[in-house]
DNA sequence: GTGCGCTTGTGAAAACGTTCACGAATTCCG
DNA sequence: CGGAATTCGTGAACGTTTTCACAAGCGCAC
């Protein structure tokens, strides 16, 4: 079976079984099975068999797998050995914690610039992340070859935000703003609404609860 | 059609036709059709058609749906009359961002505690929200009905912190920890994780990348 | 009223994702 | 060496989600 196509859901969890791997090499485990993967990675261990033969990788019967190996396989389907600097847009309180966020620089996604609209912080930095001004943001991007931005700016500047994002030549966009962002297809964007986490979750609660009284006989 | 089920991926998506439904009713419109909100939400008109009828509710044809009564309906089906309080549990850079995001009052989910290990903290307040230990997790959760937890402690803490939080009767927890929790069946979790969202965002971007040099001939 | 244009609601088809079940490959042990 | 125990890889079955396509209902114009 080809590298070729990778489906989305199973790229989704590469990320997770990535980080199962080091723990277990961490922990001094040479092999591994889907089983341990799977009870890791919250999944059904099939889930885990079929989402790794589409690496093209490949177990041994009978033993499992290879903690080093496959780490090094997923790690190259997920092309980590690639460095994407990022650029974070709006320092509002979520903005200030992603610039701050020092997970994103040690899994290659460096925040090299942050970008507000209040002249009173640019030219400032942010835990050593410089603050710009939004109309620097084609600079920026061109200067540090900035792919991917995030977007967590108030509702209302979201959109303006993700086009000068866009013409400035980013091709990712992560969207924290909550709001639906139109840019042309060449631009992938994935949206992190916290409310609508909630709402979710409050739709169970809320189903579960006893039927309401005073209904419409 | 009854309200009998209604399908995740409509669930996941009636938030965002919510929000729509907002910004139409403040803009003057009284009706609206599935063109506009799929417009809005960013996807496929049928879907929103098909999404919408699982609430029973009925637009009608030739005119569309009127945004009073359909806000109503999707209101109702989220259960959005209810509040369900919440309790952050971590308060580094992202915890606090959380604690101080007003947006989640604004929806029916007050954060009315937080709660960190650190000594040096506990007892004051981060934006009006009172600060705790974590062994106070249980008389929090009875005292305020808490029914979400929200876990943004370090990767290392997010099980311990889990199990208190179930222990307390938190039937939902949102985990922004990037790590898998492991709860009984009857807790719902919902994970966030934003290095998972960028390393997705990169799969992308390593893929269309020119194919690398230096294969196996 | 009758006809026309518009928009919903929904079967049916297609695409996608998950899980099952089992053959095949491997190791281990007696 | 032969058989039992593992564990992968994967075709097939199943379930969910998306999309299509069109009949049915509604309002307006005349």
């Amino acid at each position: 079976m080809a590298t070729g196509h990778i489906p989305e859901a199973t790229v989704a969890r590469l990320p997770v079984y990535l980080r199962s791997l080091t723990e277990l090499a961490a922990a001094g485990d040479a092999t591994t099975s889907s089983d341990v993967l799977a009870e890791r990675a919250g999944v059904n261990p099939a889930k885990v068999r079929k989402d790794l033969s589409y690496l093209g990788t490949h177990g041994t019967r009978g033993v499992g797998y290879d903690v080093r190996h496959l780490t090094f396989e997923v790690s190259r389907a997920l092309g980590v050995a690639n460095t994407w600097p990022v650029v974070v847009c709006g320092l509002g309180n979520l903005g200030r914690a992603l610039a701050k966020h020092t997970g994103f620089t040690e899994r290659g996604f460096p925040v090299v610039a942050a970008v507000d609209i209040d002249p009173a912080i640019t030219g400032t930095t942010v835990d050593d992340v410089p603050v710009h001004s939004p109309d620097q943001i084609a600079e920026l991007v061109a200067a540090h070859g900035v792919a991917i931005g995030v977007i967590a700016t108030p509702g209302n500047a979201a959109q303006e935000t993700a086009d000068l994002l866009v013409a400035a030549g980013v091709r990712s966009i992560l969207d924290f703003s909550s709001t639906v962002v139109t840019v042309p297809d060449h631009v992938e964007v994935r949206t992190v609404d916290l409310s609508t986490e909630l709402q979710i979750l409050g739709f169970h609660l809320h189903q579960d609860l006893p039927p309401e009284v005073g209904k419409t006989p």
